[in-house]
DNA sequence: TGGTATTTACAAGTAATTTCGTACATTGCC
DNA sequence: GGCAATGTACGAAATTACTTGTAAATACCA
């Protein structure tokens, strides 16, 4: 890894994001790598923040181990250090707990029947089930 | 509605529920009614937390109109005034939004490949599939 | 009736999350 | 060098969520 500053790095945590590291982490899973300037930036387009807050958020995230980033220049670069499938499943599994007593198709009947999904969408997730169900 | 507390009565508000009162709202959805003893002694279960706790917490979501009350008797009886339904459909689409990109297949695909799912429960999502597939 | 149990009400404290002001460092440019 | 622009660090205030102690009201029962 020869970019990474890794005097710091952790290990990947089962840290939960909280709501304001969500939507930083989306910009840096979209963007893959970052400034603290472009996320805010970026955050700007859906609610508005101050500069001083994004920074901060990022530096906590750094610190819970969230983000990785290298700071051998002026303008730090952020990276994510979770992905976005990790923090998905985690998501997604508090959920189907809390909520779907422990039923992860109830939680997909309810998401299916709630939003519309395309055609070709439905044809994905049509053959993930003929597969899962051959692995019986 | 012979029952009810009407006076405080709100309409269903879009107040997503805390972690907290989702573990309260679990139990008021199985048991239908219950007194706060009831819910705390469920809590009780699988968290520890002290008989006030559970108190306050339900007056403020009576505040917030996630439950009502009848306070006839000095025990009060709670019943929630969200479905269980409404709320999940409320936090899956919060989840989608904030982290599926708004993709509601993405995140069945996600769910059905991280948990399992007994092959009864793949025959009911296969079924509406088949359904929602025929009504395009 | 008097006393104990239970319950609600209130007020305040703790903790976690989010926001922001201010100071200081670095860079680029005249 | 000196100034402006851009960044980071840090501390602390503001907000929201959670917890608890205590007192007052109500019901129960010997």
């Amino acid at each position: 890894m020869p970019y990474e500053n890794t005097r710091t790095m952790t290990l990947i945590k089962n840290t939960k994001p909280t709501e304001s590291e969500l939507e930083i982490l989306q910009v840096l899973w979209n963007e893959k790598t970052a400034s603290v300037r472009i996320v805010h930036e970026e955050l700007l387009k859906t609610k508005d923040a101050g500069y001083t807050t994004t920074l901060k958020l990022m530096q906590i995230m750094f610190e819970k181990g969230l983000v990785t980033r290298d700071d051998r220049q002026k303008t730090h670069i952020y990276k994510p250090a979770v992905t976005r499938e990790h923090t998905q499943q985690q998501f997604l599994n508090k959920m189907i707990n809390s909520l779907f007593a422990g039923s992860s198709s109830d939680l997909v009947l309810q998401a299916l029947g709630g939003h519309s999904a395309s055609e070709e969408e439905l044809e994905k997730i049509q053959q993930l089930i003929n597969q899962l169900k051959k692995d019986k």
